[in-house]
DNA sequence: CTGAAAGCGCTTACAG
DNA sequence: CTGAAAGCGCTTACAG
């Protein structure tokens, strides 16, 4: 498919000049005269010279690219992280390179493996939910290679993280359920082998205590993976407890949905008799009926924060940032699931 | 940040061999011995050689990467395709680039100048909306890059397209609303101007006439952007028509849901008084309530078919291969909002 | 089976 | 202000 590109050499015979002035010219170079520069550029343009980056970039050891490896693209929350990311990469000069893990560790340590080819100068990952060590990673690690985690982030493995306040937001909402009268509140908890799930509880119990609310083991339920076919059965048991929540805070909108679904077939109304307040503000949360209260979970500005710190790890030359933790806050959108007072 | 890496040069050296010896013994050439295979498969182990794959791409003139010019990442519907693209091209050996145009058709235009840059050996895209002319992907072409378009694709330019058959898939949506009875089937059309949704109003047209059903203009609303408030404004026009249809064929299923929502609030049932079809089938469409009929888009295999289609156009060495479109089957995903008969 | 040499398309320290 | 030379880390046609 391709024919022959014109390079540097090419214009330089072209114009009598040598391929050292060519390129300080294309690169606008001050030592160089404004009417070679123009001599130059006229050239190019008309034999529709490209510079070839990926020559440049070799000699520069540079590529400009960062890795970015999720466990799957098309999750919602994953796709606003990599929009978040795009952006500022776009804006600094980078591009970046997508890998989806699927979730297996195998694929992930595969991943890995291939960018130690140098083809990316740092990586942003979201660990797949298999993985419970980290060798792959370090092993990029000491090749000098930075990276990022955020959201699913390794706990015994100094390294750069990403993460929302999950303690902070589950206070936060179990709080909202409180202030709007509930007494007997439930939560759908997601695995609790899962730091973020393990803190969102934390955070859901640190509040009824802060309000004097008895903790009430009957009423939390632990799930696999916060689904929406969980979330409907956590609320038949709700509903089969000789006295049922008033509120409940779920640890995901999934499970807040089905819930709400539940109830109302049951012939519960929400928010009056049970009020329901899930977390990530998925676009559905805005759409059933009523519109669900949940956390912004600011998945976009965690993406940006990422590649942020990313570039800056990239380029700092002398090395001198150890490692860094960067916590967003996250705010609670309330709307009609969990409203009783207006 | 980088300490230096261990290269070919620092093998041979180690192992008095000759650079080429080396490179040939890590690509398994079969012309070296296999005594010396071992020898050197060991030593790069134990260095922690890692071949720059920059270096041979160079060399090579390969990259082993694809280019995606999506218009929003975090959109349901090309989160999908990007997966599917990775996925292919995983299998493949190669890797995925990706850009956001916003859906501008300057950031577009500046992508496509970035990408000249052999970056990538190929591009797959959908065009921004604001995109009429099509000169920044022509000269892509004419440097000997293979592009492929799907989903919103140019009409007067000769390319590599891939499409799903969306005359085909609004008959039968269509036709599945006149099977359940319905007499005066409403249409939420999409803008006009972009080929796919005229392609949709034509196929809900074609099959009232091939049931004998008097085509009513009243009945068809065109939007902007098929957007949630839009579908509720339509829903309210249906509403105020002198009579109101027993069917809607919307263009998405954002349109579909909004619909639902309104007229269920206005009193009337879903499906008994009006049945809803979309088009999409957005993962919404399952949570619901009554769950939503739609057209699968099959956006996952749009990807897959989309890489393939490239990377057989990348390989294609002795450029044989003309232009090329698929057209992608849907199926109708039928579900509570338009089954009436069971 | 192994090696010496050339070269992919740039950039840049050094020299003038 | 411009040029000659070296080199980034590989691969490969050619030679033996």
């Amino acid at each position: 498919m391709s024919r022959p590109r014109i390079t540097l050499k090419d214009l330089a015979k072209e114009l009598q000049l040598s391929p050292s002035t060519i390129s300080r010219a294309i690169a606008g170079h001050p030592a160089i005269s404004e009417s070679t520069k123009k001599k130059v550029r006229k050239k190019a343009e008309e034999l529709g010279f490209v510079p070839n980056s990926i020559a440049a970039g070799f000699r520069k050891k540079r590529t400009h690219s960062i890795g970015v490896i999720v466990p799957q693209i098309d999750v919602h929350f994953h796709s606003l992280v990599i929009s978040g990311i795009e952006d500022l990469a776009y804006r600094e000069g980078y591009n970046i390179t997508i890998f989806q893990s699927k979730d297996s560790i195998e694929r992930e340590k595969e991943i890995a493996k291939i960018l130690q080819n140098r083809l990316v100068e740092g990586i942003i990952v979201c660990l797949s939910n298999e993985t419970k060590s980290y060798t792959h990673f370090k092993k990029l690690v000491k090749l000098g290679i930075p990276i990022i985690f955020y959201d699913r982030v390794p706990l015994d493995f100094q390294a750069n993280k990403v993460v929302i306040d999950d303690f902070g937001s589950a206070f936060k909402a179990t709080e909202h359920l409180i202030e709007q009268g509930c007494q007997r509140i439930g939560h759908i908890a997601g695995n609790q082998g899962a730091s973020i799930f393990k803190h969102r509880f934390e955070g859901y119990k640190a509040a009824l205590q802060a309000h004097d609310i008895p903790y009430d083991p009957n009423l939390v339920l632990e799930t696999q993976n916060l689904s929406y076919e969980e979330g409907a059965s956590c609320a038949h048991k709700f509903i089969a407890l000789p006295q049922i929540p008033d509120g409940i805070f779920c640890s995901n909108d999934y499970t807040a949905i089905s819930a709400v679904q539940v109830f109302q077939k049951a012939g519960f109304k929400v928010p009056e008799q049970i009020a329901v307040v899930g977390f990530s503000n998925y676009p559905i949360s805005q759409v059933i009926q009523p519109n669900l209260t949940t956390v912004n979970d600011r998945a976009y500005q965690m993406g940006e924060a990422a590649a942020k710190l990313l570039i800056r790890q990239i380029e700092d030359e002398d090395n001198a940032i150890d490692f860094e933790t960067i916590t967003l806050k996250t705010d609670l959108v309330i709307r009609e699931s969990s409203l009783r007072k207006k």
